[in-house]
DNA sequence: CTGTTAGCGCGTTCAA
DNA sequence: TTGAACGCGCTAACAG
């Protein structure tokens, strides 16, 4: 049973006094007497009146609400940063609505939705954008930040790490260790994340002489990765060195080689990952990789958001972060 | 530059019709002609209309919007209940709005601004909920489903596995296996869950005439859990077996068994966890453990609260929904 | 089936 | 400082 909740007018009433000067009670920049303004609040808590901010919402063209599409919250990596970006923008008076898209086909409807609901402005994490839809965005002047996803269109804030220089490091790495057949493990084929690790990795290896001995899709997966270990191994002489894209997957390659390949880390293969989640830090791991500066980055992308939101300014930056190489035991 | 958003009115003038028979084309069960209908789409595609949700809420009283509390999104248990109930909700047209509450401090901000945002119901995930504002919500009507804890009030529905039997289970499988001093490792001393392991745990011990052979709090966290074995093992002789509140726990457990006090596991000490992570089955931990029925728990908690939003029919339930144990390699 | 009318609850003018 | 009046964009009655 719906009871009706309680209005300002009614408030009002009981209160001997205007519906507006309740409005302004609730108002924090609004003028008003400290007597009425008592009188008002002993009204409201008797009656147990709480503004409706749907209300609020249609008058002010803001709903305080930021949309967020994710496409996976089994990784803990993005887990923690939509725990982050909540908490940073609950700070704000601002909440998130959450929208998971698992393929792209949805991705339309939810995009429409958004719209719909007049969220006051987007954050992807790691979710594809329709170009149409960005477009759309920026027409319509809704902020949208991306984080860890490059999108070829301007006025759009994005914020990612230094993935290319990560996987150069990481290739630099296994070369001056000793490594000399070197495989790497790819993440989801289409996205930026994975592509730019790549690049900087074959960049690394090619400087030096070097060239990539194998690759495999591991696709951030973990069974697609135990599989991609064993296709990368069924090739003679075998790799002696991996390069994972990311740790979900670097730990996964771990436990393929020693529990099914009966091979040591690192004495018989070095594995490299990238993200340096708490994972990698544990002693059945210790795993060398590279670290993503995730609160900064998420700091950075609701920044720009807020900033966009309350002064109109579209900057559409494109920022990189840089990243931090963790030298643990996975690697001589 | 937020530019005003085409409205009902604007698509009504260019299509030649009244407003609110725009209204109707965007109202699935309203009754139009097909050609005036077509005549409304043309001119809301052309003018890029969309109906303001917002708008709608105000007169419908219901904003599709189901306000989700949570503690922690470190914890991927957690982590994927919420992806579980973001999913299962988005099918029925309603979308989570993310409250995040650290402590208990905040956690009245944290439900004036739940009821100021017209949440159609509130679903909590492992986080505590004030008596007084459950009862505020029983009196206005507004639905809520707890998952993993407890509260002594009457009209909101609970599930949560069966904690005892899980516990109780825990503590005869280890019995059974002739480990002869077990030891225990707490979670957060205040929650449910945690304490309805323990109880279900010293049950079976005392059952089997054993006792608790030792306990400290693990906070579900990493590092109290790694501190909390190291307290365990300074007493003489130490513990043979270790039960750990969840998995989480239970990995770090292994961790230092092995990595700090150079122990095997399941020889020297045998371990058991409690929620089947992903973690568990990795060949590192091979964790025996007792399985949560995630999806179950999330679905019955999202059924819950869906009908009471549209039938308005309290419930109140208190669900207990079975554990499975898994065994694996960490006991012998 | 369609248009007209009346609000939903609140912020925001404008006189007083 | 206060109250009356208006309107945000839409749904839901009602009469035609």
């Amino acid at each position: 049973m719906k009871k009706r909740p309680v209005t300002s007018r009614q408030v009002a009433e009981l209160a001997g006094v205007s519906q507006s000067a309740v409005s302004r009670c609730f108002s924090p920049k609004a003028s008003i007497a400290p007597k009425t303004r008592e009188k008002v609040l002993a009204a409201a808590r008797e009656l147990g009146y709480r503004p409706n901010s749907i209300a609020r919402s249609l008058i002010t063209r803001s709903s305080r609400t930021i949309a967020v599409v994710m496409s996976q919250l089994d990784n803990p990596f993005y887990a923690q940063m939509l725990d982050c970006a909540a908490r940073q923008l609950q700070q704000h008076g601002y909440h998130l609505l959450l929208f998971m898209s698992r393929d792209d086909e949805q991705s339309s409807a939810i995009m429409a939705d958004i719209l719909q609901r007049q969220a006051d402005g987007i954050l992807m994490l790691a979710a594809r954008l329709s170009s149409s839809f960005a477009q759309e965005c920026v027409e319509r002047g809704i902020p949208v930040a991306l984080i860890n996803r490059t999108v070829t269109f301007e006025g759009v804030s994005q914020v990612a790490s230094d993935n290319h220089r990560g996987g150069y490091w990481a290739g630099e790495w296994l070369i001056a260790r000793g490594y000399e057949r070197i495989a790497f493990v790819a993440g989801v084929a289409q996205s930026s994340t994975s592509n730019e690790r790549r690049e900087g990795f074959l960049a690394a290896l090619a400087d030096h002489g070097h060239h990539c001995w194998a690759e495999e899709s591991g696709d951030y997966q973990r069974t697609a990765a135990q599989a991609a270990t064993r296709a990368l191994f069924t090739r003679t002489p075998p790799p002696d060195a991996i390069f994972a894209a990311n740790d979900h997957m670097a730990v996964a390659v771990i436990d393929t080689l020693r529990a099914e390949l009966g091979l040591r880390v690192p004495e018989d293969v070095g594995v490299v990952g990238f993200d340096n989640m708490p994972v990698a830090s544990w002693p059945s791991y210790r795993l060398t990789t590279i670290q993503q500066p995730l609160e900064e980055m998420v700091t950075h992308a609701t920044q720009r958001l807020l900033e966009q939101i309350e002064t109109g300014i579209v900057t559409g930056e494109r920022k990189r972060l840089p990243v931090v190489p963790i030298v643990r035991g996975s690697t001589r």
